[in-house]
RNA sequence: GGCGGUGUAGCUCAGUUGGUUAGAGCACACGGUUCAUACCCGUGGCGUCAUUGGUUCAAAUCCAAUCACCGCUACCA
């Protein structure tokens, strides 16, 4: 099942014979613009992205807007104007805080663009031919201004609570009144479209017991298959009660229940649907996508309606869904409605992009709620990037411009050899193996792990310095050249190294670690690693698409003239803020 | 109520199949250094590993109970 031609690539192979990366974030709802959540999903999704283009894969990202549903159609109309000019006027908000955020998407869908109402509208039809869909009433109690359906359940919660309280959950007469707003409820009867989920429990369970890492991180998978095991029930997939949606072809008056719709994005947005020869090639080898990354409150749909909608279609589910948590400030869930968000922006603007993507990706435990503050950030950022990464890079470059004229060192091969046996070289060591450690942590999208490691070759670079001392080999060096032409001596390949040499190896060692770290970085902080293999005098760092390659050591060309540049990360005092 | 999870230094967390004086980063204090973004390097203190009981030669690590916090228990998204 899973595509094993990962092999590297060698001459003038097409993008065919690389292996498909398809991984997505949720598409967000369209009802305000882009707040923190949204921000670090998509760049969670993004690291992952760029590590895998790196590392060879024909990778392709997708994110995009669900722009159905009666919300939308209400704020609309709560602003004077249509839905497709409300969610008209939203998209470019995504849009350019993405292109803001560095995001690397490949494709950006809206659930109302033409491919994917086609796509919804095939979907349905296959369903109804495949007999998984079915017309049924649904029946319940409604609270009329919560726009809300109770379930018996929820009912039944509320009754105790209330009696427990004291508090009534009836009126006078026996009609039930409204959990949220204790107003009283309507019973209602609305024709709806139902889809067969129950028919695909056992499949279900099956499929999670043969794929165990389909459900990240594992407690969610427990929650899942717990769900799945209490049994479940047919799903209604259609509405009649308003009409921004996708109207539902051989049910007139029906539009797509928002989900189905918002789900189908993954496959509308790489062919599914679609009549063209070259869509549904493109659709086949994207298809099934590597990850899908969710929020832990959507992880139901992702997990199990999803993967029995495409089951019902013969269409493979995806390989992964992974749930990460929420950011929560003082404990509370960060969101619009609570007025406790920041903008992702706006600490953009505080920490540089890079730094703002850093701090989400090492501080915060993929998959665990995070409490996040002003006061952890700054720390993070002046710790890790400012006085680690940051000043190492400035040292470093300072130290090639004022002994080496700004050129990266040449020594002659023997040399190399030599100084290595003498003094040792524990920057090449620390990067034996590397690869295979950073792409284990990758792949287990692990990014603490994987950035840790870049860190420690950053700190061990930065003792590396310390131990070396290459201001007192300047010194001596400087000694020793003005001695060297009193005595008339030329040195040359099979001299024993000199000090000069041992100034040039350890300069060149540096800026060779800084040139790994650089690439490590790429995929999480992307401007900082162009900048840094600029001021290095070498290519875009996104070049590299076998990563493994690019970090061989000693690939640094010697002669490169380097640049100095301002401070990447200038040290941030939080009073200032 | 049911199912599941978490509780280790001031903070965020590592601690493999139970085994020498319980670790890392940050924060804090002191010393060194100067290539560098008052940076880097070194040193240091701090923990009855939630509580109690049990199994074991030996438990943060296994078992039980208790306490605290959290998640899930379907159609707003």
């Amino acid at each position: 099942m899973v595509d094993m031609t990962k092999d590297k690539r060698t001459g003038m192979e097409t993008d065919s014979t690389r292996r498909s990366y398809y991984l997505t974030t949720p598409i967000y709802y369209v009802n305000a613009a882009p707040h923190l959540g949204n921000a670090y999903a998509t760049i969670v999704s993004d690291a992952l992205a760029r590590f895998e283009r790196m590392d060879g894969c024909d990778t392709w990202f997708l994110t995009g807007l669900d722009e159905h549903g009666q919300k939308v159609a209400q704020t609309a109309e709560a602003e004077g104007v249509t839905p497709q000019a409300w969610v008209d006027s939203i998209a470019p908000k995504f849009i350019e805080a993405w292109q803001a955020l560095n995001i690397s998407n490949d494709d950006f869908i809206r659930t109302t663009e033409e491919r994917h109402i086609r796509g919804v509208q095939r979907f349905f039809e296959q369903m109804r031919t495949s007999g998984y869909v079915y017309q049924d009433t649904y029946e319940g109690l409604y609270c009329v201004p919560e726009e809300t359906f109770f379930t018996d359940e929820q009912l039944a919660d509320f009754a105790e609570t209330a009696t427990a309280e004291g508090k009534p959950y009836t009126t006078e007469d026996g009609t039930r009144l409204c959990p949220d707003c204790g107003r009283p409820l309507s019973f209602i009867q609305e024709e709806n479209l139902f889809f067969r989920l129950s028919a695909f429990q056992d499949r279900l369970l099956a499929y999670y017991e043969e794929n165990p890492d389909f459900i990240c991180p594992p407690i969610r998978k427990n929650e899942v298959v717990s769900f799945v095991k209490s049994g479940l029930k047919d799903l209604s997939i259609s509405r009649t009660t308003f009409d921004w949606g996708v109207p539902i072809p051989f049910a007139p008056g029906h539009v797509s229940y928002v989900w189905v719709d918002a789900l189908i994005n993954y496959i509308t947005a790489v062919g599914y649907g679609s009549d063209d020869p070259a869509k549904q090639a493109e659709f086949a080898k994207r298809w099934p996508c590597q990850v899908h990354f969710v929020g832990k409150d959507i992880i139901r749909f992702h997990c199990v309606i999803w993967p029995a909608m495409l089951m019902a279609l013969d269409i493979e589910p995806p390989r992964k869904v992974f749930a990460h948590g929420f950011l929560l400030t003082k404990g509370e869930k960060m969101s619009k409605s609570k007025g406790n968000a920041i903008s992702p922006l706006e600490l953009a603007k505080i920490f540089s992009v890079d730094g703002y993507r850093y701090y989400f990706l090492t501080d915060v435990q993929l998959g665990a709620d995070a409490s996040i503050s002003l006061e952890r950030m700054v720390q993070v950022y002046n710790a890790d990037l400012a006085n680690s990464w940051g000043n190492l890079c400035s040292r470093a470059l300072n130290m090639t411009v004022k002994y080496r004229d700004g050129r990266v060192p040449e020594l002659w091969a023997k040399t190399t050899e030599r100084l290595t046996q003498e003094m040792g070289n524990p920057l090449a060591e620390l990067t034996e193996g590397l690869y295979e450690r950073y792409a284990a942590a990758m792949n287990a999208i692990d990014y603490s792990k994987a950035l840790a490691l870049s860190m420690e070759l950053c700190d061990r670079a930065n003792l590396y310095v310390e131990e070396s001392a290459p201001w007192k080999l300047a010194k001596e060096e400087a000694a020793e050249a003005a001695e060297a032409s009193a005595q008339g001596i030329s040195l040359d390949e099979a001299t024993a190294p000199t000090t000069a040499d041992r100034l040039s190896f350890v300069l060149y060692n540096i800026l060779e670690a800084i040139r790994i770290m650089a690439l490590l970085f790429a995929p999480v902080m992307p401007s900082t690693s162009t900048e840094v293999f600029r001021r290095l005098g070498l290519g875009d760092v996104f070049e590299a698409d076998e990563l493994k390659d690019a970090l061989r050591w000693g690939a640094l060309p010697a002669n490169n003239e380097v640049i100095v540049g301002d401070p990447l990360f200038p040290r941030l005092k939080e009073e200032e803020l």
